[in-house]
DNA sequence: TTCTGGCACTCGTGCCCGGTGAGTGCCAGG
DNA sequence: CCTGGCACTCACCGGGCACGAGTGCCAGAA
């Protein structure tokens, strides 16, 4: 086990390395930080962290920098999470506050969440699986033409198109919705399709097979639409370490650009609590020079949706950690009060 | 005025340059073109244009590259827009044609745009501006709360929460949709205003305040969206042109975040035929080493919004031209169907 | 056992410097 | 008006060299 002020070295040297971006050495420690012993001291201290592969020094007689498993450490046992400073809390609360819809909501979290933390920020919409049914609409457009819109809770609007077989009356249409809207409304999506399963029977003949097919374009919409989409923001950012370039980046930006890629990422995020991923821990091979920070937030105490930032491994984890959690809690107190 | 030697010589010049990205000389060029005259002469010729501003030597001893001005000149006389072979026609349909929904069709021009040009490319949904109404929708989610969902012609939906002074009956409600829906269905947003204007009198008095909030909800629904919004995909493509990292890469990538700059950029465009924008000629700063081809499309012989690529100055004109233009070709037939 | 100061060693970085070659401008002659 | 020749410029490349930050090890002190 690693003595305690081998720890507070490691820390050290996460803190040194985070603001410098320079490999750090043992003298530059000492003069830095307080800790109390001389550089040679420091010197065998790093040596034993380098043997446990806690840091790396990049060649002979330079300084060294934290690895992937360092970083971890720091995150697990050393690090705390970094309070927003109260204007920082009310400029976020005055900056959602502005929001009209869903879409701007989410748009501004984003731009949001990219300026504090100065990294690239990611915000996953409300997800539609764990949302329920606020109403169905049924619109005529033509004689065998039906346009089905689905609200949700969270004021997502989804809209398809429905070719009838058969041309529907008016009546009969309204009937459907009506009866529809009384199994569904407040329901969670999950549960829709046992409840609408034995609608058709109660149809006339001549309209079933409408009747049919609104319902299954219903339930297609419920379940591709689980595939959550997600807005991204501030890879501008990207250009801050510009060390490593473009090596880094470009792998970076076409990760992404796959939001298939960073839903499955956010989607192994812990449903509650943060959860830090860190270089190779990211199982994307563009995102292993990248760590990703991760929360769930939601309108009530359960998570519908996540957000976070990619950035460097060498990032500012508690700042980043703060900003993260402090933004998801305000989102979802927006989303509630909506 | 030029001769037609000369113009040749600057033809030869920028083809050789966006091939190779490196300053070209009079040697080189003489042996990769068939000029039919000798280095020398050439030489005087890159004297006589380097006179006249079309091209420029980064410094003594190197070869010329083009200038904003000589890419201008390019543009106009030179070069034609290269079409598309026709297997990449039949891709780009079958890539589009898979689309469910605005949103996907959008999505999936925006991949294809930047896979064709190998450069950022954007797409702006379609606007609502000139874009006609399909149906309005008053869903009453409360006693005092309605949803109102306005459906366009496009496809698009939008939806706002109206909270009313007084509740309001179903029957009120039905009766206001029916009455809003004959009056402004099929027309365009413009005129949607003046057709509504004199709707709230013909209500009892009890409902006309829930009925001006309604109208004035859509009114407002309309301005709002009329801002429109756009995609953006490709943004890795922008790390092809390592030479000048970061310096330019950065600007780029922040210019891109910001639509309101994006959308105004679309904007200056010509409606109809295509818009190159080279270098200084764009008015945003960040973007004065990049050009834009923009062009119009609309699912008739109206263009309905715009889509185009930003990509370095030094950059394949008429093979992005082509491929610009029949992206928006294929895509105006897409929303024509749907 | 643990810490410290000293010391030799490594090696990346920055700098100077000369050679090379691509490219130019100019000029005299066809 | 074109061409070949020629002198000149200058970015680029590679080698050599000094510098210094940083290390590992060791003997002695606490």
């Amino acid at each position: 086990m690693l003595s305690e002020r081998r720890l507070e070295v490691l820390r050290a040297i996460v803190q040194d390395y985070v603001g410098t971006e320079e490999p750090v050495g043992s003298k530059a420690l000492t003069e830095r930080h307080r800790l109390g012993v001389s550089p040679a001291t420091v010197r065998n201290d790093m040596a034993a962290l380098e043997d446990e592969g806690f840091i790396a020094q990049p060649h002979t007689s330079a300084g060294r920098i934290p690895t992937d498993k360092g970083y971890r450490l720091f995150v697990d046992k050393l690090a705390g999470v970094k309070p927003l400073s109260s204007p920082e809390r009310r400029a976020i609360q005055n900056f959602l506050d502005g929001a009209v819809d869903l879409d701007d909501v989410v748009g501004r979290t984003v731009r949001l969440l990219a300026q504090l933390t100065r990294q690239v920020a990611v915000v996953q919409y409300p997800s539609l699986t764990r949302s329920t049914v606020r109403h169905v609409e049924l619109l005529p457009l033509a004689t065998a033409r039906v346009m089905l819109v689905l609200i949700t809770d969270t004021g997502r609007v989804e809209q398809r198109m429905v070719d009838c077989p058969t041309p529907i009356t008016e009546d009969s249409l309204a009937d459907l919705r009506a009866r529809l809207n009384s199994r569904v409304v407040g329901r969670r999506f999950a549960d829709v399709p046992q409840l609408v399963q034995d609608l058709p029977e109660s149809f006339e003949q001549e309209d079933r097979g409408t009747v049919s097919i609104v319902l299954s374009t219903l339930l297609e919409t419920l379940v591709e639409e689980t595939e959550e989409r997600l807005m991204i923001g501030g890879t501008a950012n990207l250009t801050r370490f510009v060390h490593d370039f473009p090596l880094t980046i470009r792998p970076v930006l076409e990760a992404l650009e796959e939001h298939v890629v960073l839903l499955k990422l956010l989607g192994e995020a812990k449903d509650s609590g943060m959860t830090v991923r860190i270089g190779h821990e990211n199982a994307h091979e563009g995102l292993n020079a990248t760590s990703v920070v991760a929360v769930g937030y939601g309108s009530g105490d359960e998570a519908v949706a996540k957000l976070g930032v990619v950035g460097p491994t060498r990032m500012d984890y508690p700042g980043t950690m703060g900003a993260v959690r402090a933004v998801a809690r305000y989102v979802g107190q927006i989303l509630a009060e909506s």
